[in-house]
DNA sequence: GCTTTTCTAATGTCAGACTTTTAATTGTCT
DNA sequence: AGACAATTAAAAGTCTGACATTAGAAAAGC
């Protein structure tokens, strides 16, 4: 592990860089500690702030956690399950919010990633999961319910979906997928949406896993992806309704 | 944009909360210039490293490019596919090796989301990437291919497939499955596989893909994830027996 | 008007000190 | 001897102040 001194810039990356590597191609292993800052200062011949740049670097990415006190240090991580999970959440949010991507081209996506859970699914749901889409389904009936908690109740709806497939890697997967585009969606139709009618295709959906049917999950999800990209549609035209009436206004005045 | 002073602990994760909340909150846009360190400093009540720290983490997640000179600074990034697609194909790789999944989960995953294209693929495939593909074929013939170079070809193959539904989202869901996930597979597999018998399922894809027939194309990839299941079995199989012969010759001795 | 030089504000790096945390060790009492 | 309390040491966390390097902007020169 070593560093290109030549460089008066980013120690602290290539600091960094080194040790990831190490950790991926397998010389460092989960829960072994890292030298302490002032040893991998001495080691790779900068000074300990550096180091910690470095090795900061690397908690974002989850790869170490830290512990003071003595026999603390720096422990490599073992990443689990939850954190790729919220870290692929938050790279797929910012990835949509920053690079503005089609409705069309999202919706679509999103429902063929969930659809692939759809054998497994079939095959292998468990009446816990469905309870918890039945009940999901029960509270999106009630009135009273807020914008936020429908799209809560949506996310966990279409969570309990995926898990009932019984994959952690496709759970994983997916979660970027429901959980960071669902509530883009919910974001952009809220407006027209028509709460009875996903009421009625999300039952479709509990219905189809309930009899095991792996094509009528497929086909309810399909139904469920239309009709979102339907709203988004009448959305898309409402506001280019009001702009054009705008424009006529102006260019009668 | 406020940090807890009680705690004498981990300014530098607290500082980079609230910038990575403004971001995905939308109070500082792509391009935005953050104050410099030193205001930085100044406005969190901290000292100039503490805040460097902060904002280390924040390059690690490619949220922010810092740039040196006069108006330089720290600038909010745009992510790109690319650095998005990166970041999941470390984070995938890293749970897979950490967390010793099992292989048919694995695979299962892998080629359950692979499969979600096809019906795009069906549709919008063109000539280009099914030229991709068909070369790829062909260098897997090639005798004197290595194991790497194999493997790179069967990345590139599967990559291709997957260009071919022309969806960005699902192409970068679909990365960490095929480019994280694939070479892990080809390292567990590639003293068993028959390289003919790939190439011959490879060809079924392809023809699939120039049919435009959906149905066929997952058939195939599911012949494939057979396969590939089997495979695994046999070099597990293997190694038990190994052990077992070992286990025998200690007993005699 | 164009090129070159200088200026300046910002990041990158360093050295050294101090604070806080934490677990092991040592000491003390029952 | 065993349980509890005090001590100690190692390590991360933080701060101060300085210097080096970079790169865009402004000024100077042609």
């Amino acid at each position: 592990m070593k560093i290109d001194p030549t460089k008066n810039a980013d120690y602290s990356a290539q600091i960094a860089k080194a040790i990831r590597d190490a950790i991926i191609g397998g010389q460092l292993n989960v829960n072994d500690r890292l030298p302490s800052e002032a040893e991998l200062a001495e080691q790779f011949e900068v000074s300990r702030p550096t180091v910690r740049e470095a090795l900061k670097r690397l908690a974002a990415q989850s790869l170490i956690r830290t512990q003071r006190g003595a026999f603390g240090g720096a422990f490599i991580n073992q990443i689990s399950y939850e954190e790729a999970h919220s870290q692929q959440i938050t790279t797929s949010t910012l990835l949509l919010s920053m690079n503005d991507v089609s409705f069309d081209v999202a919706c679509e996506a999103r429902f063929a990633l969930e659809r692939s859970c759809a054998p497994f699914a079939a095959q292998r749901r468990t009446a816990d999961q469905l309870a918890t889409m039945r009940a999901e389904i029960h509270r999106q009936t009630q009135p009273g319910l807020s914008d936020e908690g429908w799209c809560a109740s949506d996310v966990t709806f279409h969570r309990a979906l995926v898990e009932s497939a019984h994959n952690v890697i496709l759970s994983y997967q997916l979660a970027g997928a429901v959980e960071a585009m669902q509530p883009l969606m919910n974001m952009i139709t809220f407006t027209a949406r028509n709460r009875e009618k996903i009421i009625s295709l999300h039952t479709d959906i509990a219905d189809a896993l309930e009899q095991r049917d792996q094509q009528q999950i497929e086909h309810a999800l399909l139904a469920l992806s239309d009709y979102t990209k339907n709203l988004a549609d009448n959305v898309f035209a409402a506001k280019q309704k009001i702009k054009t009436d705008i424009d006529n206004q102006k260019a009668q005045s």
